[in-house]
DNA sequence: TATCGAATTATTTTGGAAATTTTCTTGACG
DNA sequence: CGTCAAGAAAATTTCCAAAATAATTCGATA
């Protein structure tokens, strides 16, 4: 039940220590799963029912949440998840290719056999774990795998701060992708990611760089216009009941 | 005396709206300007004291600075300034190139009229401002100045969140400059570091992208190898008495 | 004299209630 | 019919005290 995510606060070993700390990775799991929308006000006593905890831990988780801008905190009006616009998603996915692009080189330098078996390994791992939405014990278990492969890529970075912020990042997409695809990834587009991460490891671990990058900008890039393309259509989704008459609620 | 500091968080338009608001900037700028000690416990009540306020503001602001790693906390053992090491200054200073430099490319590239004459109003303000630690009324002046001078530069990047990066280690590098220089800097320094300053502006006002590049490198680069000396001095004093006897309290 | 352990003290963490602010409702007025 | 203001309701923010956890003291023992 207190599985262990890897997170930057509080829990220094194994699980979390303080009641805190255990409502932020829950909440922050929460919120990249794409189980709050967008801009939806997050009410404190309601919060504190679904995680079952007083309102003093709850403000802490959501504090540190809003510095990472997965909620918003707008002062005397409370908390909300944090709005999604395409253009925020384009910046982010922009800025992730070339952080990740920077860590991933210098992983690719500095790297040793470790470095390449954990690669090895989290590949397996993710090219074993069920396709997403297929595992309804633990939903999330292949995006953890497949974050897993991809901070094993570039673990050989020596730059703390560039993998904190990638990790930052990472959420964010996470959360973009998960609130437009919803849980339905087609079979056919599982091969395809899978087919993308196993170039991608092949060319890391063979170290050619010039090839190892281009592979892993053209698979953010490839997810940011997946992502885009479902945010079009959810737009029009949107837009188009409304001049018609009201959209259900 | 509730003076407007640009922050991400919480006051969207002029001041603080809540008091852990308030207390959130105060003590960023207490962190950012030396005032803990690295490493220092942060123990709550002295804290409620000096800030005049209950302790689930100051837990809030606390939170929130341990979300950018302005402050420790290590879990049921509360919260300490952050460490500083060398390796990590250096670590944040070449980030900082990197990141800098991508949004001052952008800059260049993208910026208008305005951006350009708010360069000169912000290089001109700094030009007058009194040297750092001249100011006994308002300590912070210069640096403040300092700051938004470097901001002026990148304000016409697109990448909202590299900006908000490098606002982050903007502030850990600050914080390293402030703890080793404390309020000692020569004028000779001064002179030098308003030069620099005004060749990067001439450089980045001429779209010369190449040249303003290497300037702002160099300029950061420069603030390194100080801060880097500052510290080997110190822990030069901080190691040599421990041989000999007990170092003053 | 050093070490271990129980009791004591200090500190953090948490839940709940009071105070403050915002939001909604209602009704009067132009 | 729309606007505005006053009052009521709802929500957030804050203070505070109890609970839980960590650190310290002190004495007994080898």
């Amino acid at each position: 039940m207190k599985r262990a995510v890897a997170v930057d606060i509080g829990s220094p070993e194994g699980g979390p220590r303080t009641v805190a700390d255990a409502v932020h990775q829950r909440l922050r799991a929460d919120l990249m799963g794409g189980r709050y929308s967008p801009g939806e006000a997050l009410r404190l006593e309601p919060l504190m029912a679904r995680y079952g905890c007083g309102i003093s831990p709850l403000r802490e988780a959501l504090n540190r949440l809003a510095a990472d801008r997965l909620v918003r905190a707008i002062g005397q009006r409370g908390f909300q998840a944090a709005p999604v616009t395409l253009a925020e998603m384009w910046d982010v996915m922009r800025l992730r290719q070339k952080l990740e692009g920077e860590a991933l080189a210098g992983s690719i330098e500095g790297g040793d056999a470790r470095w390449e078996s954990e690669i090895l390994a989290a590949f397996h791992r993710l090219a074993k774990a069920p396709p997403p939405g297929h595992d309804r014990a633990d939903p999330d278990s292949w995006e953890r795998s497949h974050r897993d492969f991809h901070a094993a890529l570039i673990s050989a970075c020596s730059s703390e701060w560039l993998l904190h912020f990638i990790g930052i990042l990472y959420g964010h997409t996470e959360r973009y992708r998960r609130i437009r695809f919803e849980r339905t990834m087609p079979r056919k587009l599982v091969r395809d990611v899978e087919a993308e991460h196993r170039a991608l490891m092949d060319a890391v671990l063979a170290r050619d760089k010039r090839r190892a990058l281009k592979l892993l900008t053209d698979h953010l890039e490839k997810t940011a216009n997946f992502i885009a393309r479902e945010f079009a259509a959810a737009e029009a989704m949107e837009a188009a009941p409304r001049r018609r008459g009201r959209a259900a609620a």
